[in-house]
DNA sequence: CCCTATTATCTCGCTCAGCAAGATACTCGT
DNA sequence: ACGAGTATCTTGCTGAGCGAGATAATAGGG
């Protein structure tokens, strides 16, 4: 009897300490990133959320970066500051409004990305061609779900 | 013609992008918790470390503690310092070697902790509960195989 | 066309999490 | 019982991020 005090959790409760693991261990991935960069976490998750925008092909300003980070104006400042001293992003005034900044991420910020997170991507495509299309929907579907489930309450 | 200049992804690549997003909401969802607890994202990690020992049967010192969350001395004093003085954590003398300092989480930690993440939980088991043993295979292979591959390179 | 409200970013002063270095307290082998 | 080793805490400092408010540009009603 390996826990003889607890109350006998559902089998599913597996998979989702798993994709907790998981998510702390990608935490600290990019955390071995920052580091070795001298950067911050947070100076991470900008750059993620700068290379997001482009690969949809939208402008990302300096106020809607700190809103998906959840910094107010003063640390959005700071963050384009530091990411722009360390030439791995270059701030645009807007021709349209010149009140608008656009943060665009230099071409250096995107190889050094790939250089560090391409062989992690590369061995999770690598792990998915295994599985067919019934298993690839199961992925899907229960990533998905939880993310749907976590984005509730986000005001 | 979506994106004109791109070298046509891998169709993978939707998921591994999935994953990312998943992560970054359960990471704001972590925020979220940490905020209404005045409390700061590395408590929230602490907390979620102490709980998993708690669950493994292990002791967590806090020498331990500061490793996990990659903390020097200093700060691992601070963060439990905040968590004893929030009532969320106490400190207990090892009998055996009295250099030692384990931590406890109070009762009052836990149950915050399951009110606030429990429905997210139960909903991932309800998620899952919708796969068959072959799907689920896929994505506990797919969750650890990420896990693993993040890992490498920890030193 | 000007004047006001609104929007976007930046500046200033501050707080507090975390670091480096070293002090303190305890254990263990000889 | 003493010196080396281990675990935690203390001190002083750096810097990310916050609140408040300044600055700059735009949009709309009179």
């Amino acid at each position: 009897m390996p826990t003889p005090s607890s109350p006998d959790p559902a089998p599913e409760m597996e998979i989702v300490h798993l994709l907790r693991a998981v998510t702390v261990e990608l935490g600290l991935h990019s955390a071995r990133f920052a580091n070795q960069n001298g950067m911050h976490p947070t100076d991470v998750r900008a750059l993620i959320a700068l290379m997001d925008a482009r690969r949809a092909g939208e402008e990302m300003t300096a106020g809607r970066l700190g809103a998906v980070l959840g910094l107010n104006s003063a640390g959005t400042t700071a963050l384009v500051d530091r990411l722009e001293q360390a030439g791995q992003v270059r701030r645009v005034r807007a021709e349209r409004d010149r009140r608008r900044v656009v943060i665009e991420v230099e071409e250096r910020a995107v190889e050094l990305g790939q250089a560090f997170f391409g062989p992690l991507i590369e061995r999770s495509v690598e792990l998915l061609r295994a599985y067919d299309e019934r298993q690839l929907a199961a992925i899907r579907g229960f990533l998905g779900g939880v993310r749907e489930a976590a984005a509730e309450g986000r005001e």
